[in-house]
DNA sequence: ACAGGCGCAATAGTATGACAATAACACCAA
DNA sequence: TTGGTGTTATTGTCATACTATTGCGCCTGT
């Protein structure tokens, strides 16, 4: 039962120090994301059952607590369900909740694939080019200028790290200007996808693509500044897909 | 601890019903959904500490185990946070999960008004259009045909409810086919919006508005099976504003 | 009077072992 | 074959004790 050694923090760090959350490191959270990587990865495929109860305590060297609120955990974000008699079942891939922020980053820890960053890419256009709509129908002057604001920053960013910041940012103040909670509720995803893309490749080490990148997100700022849904659509999917290409680019450039 | 009465289902079965999904009902679940509604409606707003433990503990008359379970699934899907020596914090709004298929159930209980569901028709539009017009240029003979199929049911429907599954079943399917796992996510809030507009109106009750809505799905079948993408996307769109339209004038017309 | 460190105490986290409820499966009887 | 019935493995619940964390106040030293 050696507690001390192997508590090396989970690689999802990255991840958190962009968002600023430090999520709170303990046997819990330990076991959920072990178990959670599993599962994502495929260890233990769609339908199959986890091993029981005391099989895994044994496996983990926690209590039963422990084990049991890490299950409880995962039953929350739709992975597994829990049956009498029958064991613990890893639930279809359909009933999972993808926009959960741990699931996402579970994802991430297997190294994110083309595709799946296209998915992403896909919904991330499906949402915010509709949020961008609505802000440029709803949203005041001071919100307008707040958007100016950050795309100000990106353009003076001096760190990739600092730029994906204020990237972010930029995105959640779109969202929440759009005045529909749901929109700022995806942060999670676009927080996943902004890290994906400036851990692959930032456009701060080239002047050419930052222009490229400050231009399209002040697109759509002025846009919605200027009550123009049409043009804000249009801006928003042009800096979502261009960040996609980039990524993808640069991806599929290093496999060769 | 009179644990033997007032175990009646919560109102929510309504909605489980139409899913065919049958949530256990065991204490652990009780007490989620009292403590998720009462976050959810502002008893305990944003920012609040809960009450501690053992104030819980006696409220509701169950095992620390089964109280700190329920905790732990309020906080996978991001309403509280646990602190030493602070309590159990309700997290702002913009970190709750508005995608999971409970929260979205506990702002039901509480009689959804026109802007939640304005709320839920928007982003239903962002997503749904972009899957449809990813469905169009992706997915092959078969697939069409089953999203035919479940438009041919839906014109044949004869109660309510089997109408909201035929519907429900159709923009499932159309999610399918977009070949995006995203876009399946978020059939909990598809089966939310689709099971308001079918409590406060059907369409089946009125043979004309049952032939509009039917028309507009039919459309969106047939742009899928023709490969065309923005077709696809102006009848989505019709579809589902058509359907907010529907049940937001409903609910106008019983308030007045 | 003020700054800084240091310990107290309140709260969540963890451990353990026992018992209750559930339900698939095998078995038995009609 | 069928239908009910008991067995048993698995999760669900309980009770209690102990550990770890950390905000807050005290207390000391300057």
């Amino acid at each position: 039962m050696d507690r001390s050694g192997g508590r090396a923090r989970h690689s999802g760090d990255l991840i958190a120090s962009l968002s600023g959350r430090s999520p709170a490191r303990n046997l819990h959270s330990d076991v959920l994301w072990e178990l959670g990587l599993a599962i994502v990865s495929g260890t233990y495929e769609q339908g199959a059952i986890l091993p029981s109860d005391s099989e895994l305590l044994e496996r983990f060297g926690v209590s039963r607590t422990v084990l049991r609120e890490a299950l409880k955990t995962l039953a929350a974000k739709g992975l597994i369900e829990a049956r009498a008699r029958i064991g613990t079942r890893v639930l279809p891939r359909n009933r999972w909740n993808l926009f959960d922020a741990d699931v996402l980053a579970w994802f991430f820890e297997l190294g994110p694939d083309v595709s799946f960053l296209r998915s992403l890419a896909e919904v991330r256009i499906g949402i915010e080019i509709e949020a961008a709509a609505l802000a440029a129908e709803r949203c005041g002057a001071e919100q307008a200028a707040e958007l100016i604001g950050w795309v100000d920053r990106m353009a003076e960013a001096e760190t990739p790290a600092d730029f994906a910041r204020h990237d972010l940012e930029f995105h959640r103040a779109v969202a929440e200007a759009s005045g529909n909670p749901f929109m700022a509720s995806i942060s999670a995803l676009v927080e996943m996808a902004l890290t994906a893309a400036f851990t692959i490749s930032s456009p701060v080490s080239d002047p050419e693509a930052l222009a490229v990148t400050v231009g399209v997100h002040r697109r759509i700022a002025e846009a919605i500044r200027d009550g123009d849904p049409a043009e804000a659509r249009l801006a928003m999917r042009d800096a979502i897909s261009q960040g996609f290409d980039r990524a993808a680019g640069r991806m599929e450039a290093k496999d060769l």
